[in-house]
DNA sequence: ATTTAATCGAGACGGTACGTCGAGTCTTGTC
DNA sequence: GACAAGACTCGACGTACCGTCTCGATTAAAT
């Protein structure tokens, strides 16, 4: 894996081998030990790397995490777009359900949420990096379904809120399971407020 | 309950009035510093107790942090009876959103939630112990609707969800402001879902 | 052991019991695991006894060892008086050596030794209480020669150092056997400076 | 033999300057506050090092002040070689007097050897390290008085226990001062036991 | 016969030091 | 100039004993 033509310095520019070699050991060790099991010492000697290599280009544990979230997280969670927005709308909740209890990078989300709790920088730092463009896909299928005149012009917001923020409060606070039923529930619910 | 001046614990003896520095300490910490700003040594050297004592009654921080929060939370967040739902459950989410976003015991609840995404025993003894008495109080202005006839005989459970949730996630996800009008939107899309 | 008629705090007069419990958990202690073994909490938890009880006895623990050592002394160590100096100085010295060796009390006053290295008040206390009385019955068999005019007029607290000095030195700084042949010349070396 | 300015260990880098500091953070505290008073954290506090530094390079505070004993001993207690054997080892007995009563490696060296009565393991590297050499020295003056006729071929070994021994013992053990007088006169009565 | 006071086992308390872990900074020599 | 290695200072961890302090039970002398 650590290949014979291993990375040791050169006089231009950073090694691409330390720096998915410190995201992989991150990642590891927080499905492996949770994240008080992930510190930078550790990431370091999974990784096979110095302490300092990680200092100079992140500044904080959190940071690689983030990194590696973003990594993971690339192409996920994007709402299908079949035309018809019940289907679309349980289908997206659904993955979101998924996503968040049964996916690694859920995982790290979970983590990083948490920390956040605690550190408002990563806060700012999460909601700008990641939510601000989550709730940008979670708005399509309602701002497709007003365009087609299928929903009112209601306020986007808040309706994504009422739709996903049941299921981050079940993932979060409560810990219950979060069903198919549970978010197709939710669904019906909200495309009941609109109906005519 | 707590007897008058001198505590008699296990045999004879624990000091209450150690236990209530020590208490006192760790919320004034949080509130100060953070949650990474509590510490044994933080809480000993502000309460003017020993380590040892906060080792002899409490297994972690977070169990000072629980019981503190115990000890704060006594009487908050029952909603209201006044026979009229929709009044009840828009006062109850506003006192909601006011306790996680503005009050002493919200911000140790908030870092007490984060923790727990890190630690499942602290997520558990949260459930078993907070949420779920929590949860029987949000439940009483639905199930005294339904004993009113003024809603039908839904799944309560996951109305409560459809309620707090969204609060919650913008609280500890998004960290968007929860405003009256948010909260009253709330109760007032919930509401249509079963009107006549 | 423990018999039925425990001693449980009385009007006049301390607990022999609890104080022969003391002494001989310290002893133990002691011989199992050294000096660091032997603490007050762990004297007072091998011996059935509250803390207190021996704080109000005794004012530390190398004082509980003095005392026990004190106890096992007893007859140690008086130098025979046959009306041979030769023969009376060869076996005394083989029995400090034996004494110093190979007793359990002699461990301890190994321990004390090294302890009052580190403790002047130790020091003075172990030279009042013991070594005193030692040393005074060293000069016995010196003090009966010269009455005899075995032995010339000498300075007899400098010929005690000189027959003593070299086994307590091997004992206590090079560790080296203390063998019959050892003492034997000790004496032969000491008695061919005062022969004519 | 130690570098010029940094002393360069296991890799690269061991600082010379946090050795020197705690070696002699170690010796100060002995001589003022006695052995109970050198401790990890106190010598870490006087030398400006942090607490890891000195468990990284040795394992006990008696480590670190065999090593402050080693370094001051260097040159001491070579005994003298003018030819005359009495004058000689009147001025060797001497030294190690002033050396053991009045010296600051003569104080490391008697909390050494107290501590070394609780524990082997110092008391064989005591021996080992320091102990062998010594009596090498303390052999000189013998073996050359041997070597020019002017004593008969004796068992060296015991001769420098009579010797060195009371000298010792009254240290360690009796307390009492070592008078020129009394080093004068154990010389005086050793030769006389080999004279014509 | 009852009071009363010294002593007991028990153990909580405020402290000091222990030895360990990880943080984040710095230096050294290699590539 | 980035890298692996690793020593450095620092802060907190959780533990062991220290010596002091109640507490309630026990018990014999003094009432």
């Amino acid at each position: 894996m650590t290949s014979d033509t291993a990375h040791r310095g050169n006089r231009h520019g950073r090694s691409e081998q330390a720096r998915r070699a410190v995201l992989e050991a991150a990642d590891d060790l927080l499905a492996e030990k949770g994240f008080a099991g992930v510190t930078i010492e550790g990431i370091a000697a999974r990784a096979g790397v110095a302490k300092q290599t990680i200092y100079r280009w992140w500044p904080s544990k959190v940071d690689v995490l983030l990194e590696a979230f973003t990594e993971d997280m690339a192409e996920h969670l994007t709402p299908p777009d079949t035309g018809d927005l019940a289907a679309d709308l349980r289908t997206h909740l659904a993955n979101l359900a998924e996503f968040l209890t049964a996916s690694d990078p859920g995982a790290v989300f979970r983590a990083l949420t948490g920390q956040a709790q605690h550190d408002p920088a990563l806060a700012t730092r999460l909601r700008d990096e990641h939510l601000s463009h989550q709730r940008a896909r979670d708005r399509l299928p309602l701002e497709r379904a007003i365009a087609r005149g299928d929903l009112p012009d209601l306020d986007v917001d808040e309706a994504v809120d009422h739709l996903v923020g049941p299921v981050h409060y079940r993932v979060l606070v409560t810990g219950t399971e979060v069903s198919r039923a549970f978010t197709d529930n939710l669904v019906a619910a909200f495309l009941k407020q609109h109906e005519r």
